[in-house]
DNA sequence: CATGAATGAGTGTTCATTCAT
DNA sequence: AATGAATGAACACTCATTCAT
């Protein structure tokens, strides 16, 4: 698929140099098509920024959606495990990408959305059926957002920002840890 | 102070427009002084985002280390709830800024480092008292890692992210509770 | 030719001006394309004062070897004669330029050549033939080195710097007689 | 002097990097002074190639200018040779600058003028009491035009482009040989 | 659909020059 | 006389975008 093709090379840029580096001209050259085709298929340059985000956050989605479908009838436990193992390994696939799609690619414009806004419902959804076994009554909309809060940032730092001598299992079933002692407290 | 000037009106500009549409002859513009002057100050543009960042960080830096000391000999609860506190604090200020500086502002090749990574060692310090009571014996690296994770994470969503609803007091509340089970456990 | 008309724009500039006040959009404007279209065939300002220098050069070097293979057979004070006649008729063709380039177009780092070290085996070559005529026995790279330094720069001198009272046919004339003086000498 | 010390500066800056790296606050950092004392000595940046120009042109002018005086009695042999030698000597003390000034310092608009015509009355001066020996009747403004420009370029050819392989002494040698052979002719 | 030469507004940056001290 | 911070016009060069083929 040429769309892909033109993603990738805008992500080997990305990689090589500064964002600000990165032109259309070059993915078009990267990409093995002529400029002409880029803009056959983005209306403009921001275009391929926010399809790059959109590439990299559809596939969280979908792994978060699926995971919490599939844990409906699961303990806590089990879904606050499968949650951070997912994040893990998503950012996993490509450390480098998850470090620069947070941090150089300009995306405030561009209608993306942060973690924790765009799945509040999700969380939210994940965390009805375990309302019971919190340690005190505390609205959905509360515990959600800072689960989901915890959970991006956490998942992201296990990958990203892990002081070496942490071990990245140990780093994970920290993480579990934290999670689990604030949804029971 | 000149340089100060440069910095406000870059900072104005980010505000009003997209970081890519800033140009030096507009901060300059702005400043109220010539081009030239700017480049008396800063040898290229990319260094007046990095000053950006060094301002702010800065001032997250000196509120931190101050409250740490402050609290050698405070419980942790204390501890964490002016940490929260100050956190909210220093990004409610100017919460556009903040959201700029984290967003739009570029900070990887700026030598910029990430909060937690930058901090480590000051939060291993802050906990170092009070291992006695944590819940289950973990060495302090991976509190100090999982510790400036949250409080930044939580820090900046608190301000940043909180979906309607969520007064900042319950927030803030949340987010010292979270942490407290965390080491607690 | 594209290239061809940015050369030429710049020489247009170049006998208006000072070569300094030369600027990449003006030989743009003047060459009726767009400062784009130079970038797309120049790397930089300095490689189309390089260009400058080769077309005329390449004019002169295809003269001077022309001429040379033709007088392969003939008398040395045919060749001297047909040299200081091609060596002046190339610098009349244009003499402002010819003036100019040697003058005012930098030619340091541009990778120029001297004409004395750029033709000097063309001279040996040439002379070859003639040794027997030679007053003395010298070796021919020191006839080809004076032999060569005579004809460029009285070849100049002729053009650009005869004093008044001196006609085009006599300081020609003489030229041919100091040339063929010093080779039978 | 501090003029001196601002030329010297200029020249130093020449020998480093292209002629349009030269700034006039480059030249003020070198020489010790601040650039509004540039300023204070020199109208404008032009001025001081100018001032370079003339400083070596007056060099020159003298050595020259005083073995004329000095040779008013001497053999015609003898005047060359003194002539060639000083050209040289006088070339060999800055090999480079003597490059530089005359393939990188700009000096048209200068109102510096070329050497043989400059020294055009000089030479039909020291010529005149010679003619008896001259192989032919030939006015004198042509004989001082032909040997004036071979003065200046086998001088400049015998420092800066001699071929290896061939000694200074063997270059001045038959410059001075070339000379003579036409004037005897 | 694809191409890629051409465009030109706009950028970061330089540097000759001024002038208040 | 000397200073050097400040100036800002002007420059070389880039790159998103267009459009005739």
């Amino acid at each position: 698929m040429t769309v892909d093709a033109m993603l990738d090379a805008a992500v080997k840029l990305l990689k090589r140099g500064r964002a600000s580096s990165i032109t259309t001209n070059r993915i078009a050259e990267n990409a093995g098509v002529s400029i002409g085709s880029v803009y056959q298929y983005f209306p403009n340059k921001n275009a391929i920024f926010v399809a790059l985000h959109e590439r990299h956050i559809g596939l969280v989605a979908e792994v978060i959606r699926r995971r919490m479908t599939e844990c409906t009838d699961s303990s806590l436990q089990h879904l606050v495990e499968s949650l951070i193992m997912d994040m893990v390994e998503v950012h996993t696939v490509d450390t480098e990408l998850s470090e620069l799609l947070g941090s150089e690619v300009p995306h405030r414009a561009d209608g993306t959305v942060d973690f924790s806004i765009r799945f509040h419902e999700a969380f939210r959804t994940a965390l009805a059926p375990h309302t019971a076994s919190f340690g005190t009554k505390i609205d959905l909309d509360t515990r959600a957002f800072v689960m989901a809060n915890m959970v991006d940032a956490l998942g992201h730092a296990v990958v990203l920002r892990r002081p070496r001598g942490l071990s990245l299992a140990r780093a994970k079933a920290e993480s579990c840890k934290a999670i689990l002692a604030y949804l029971a407290s």
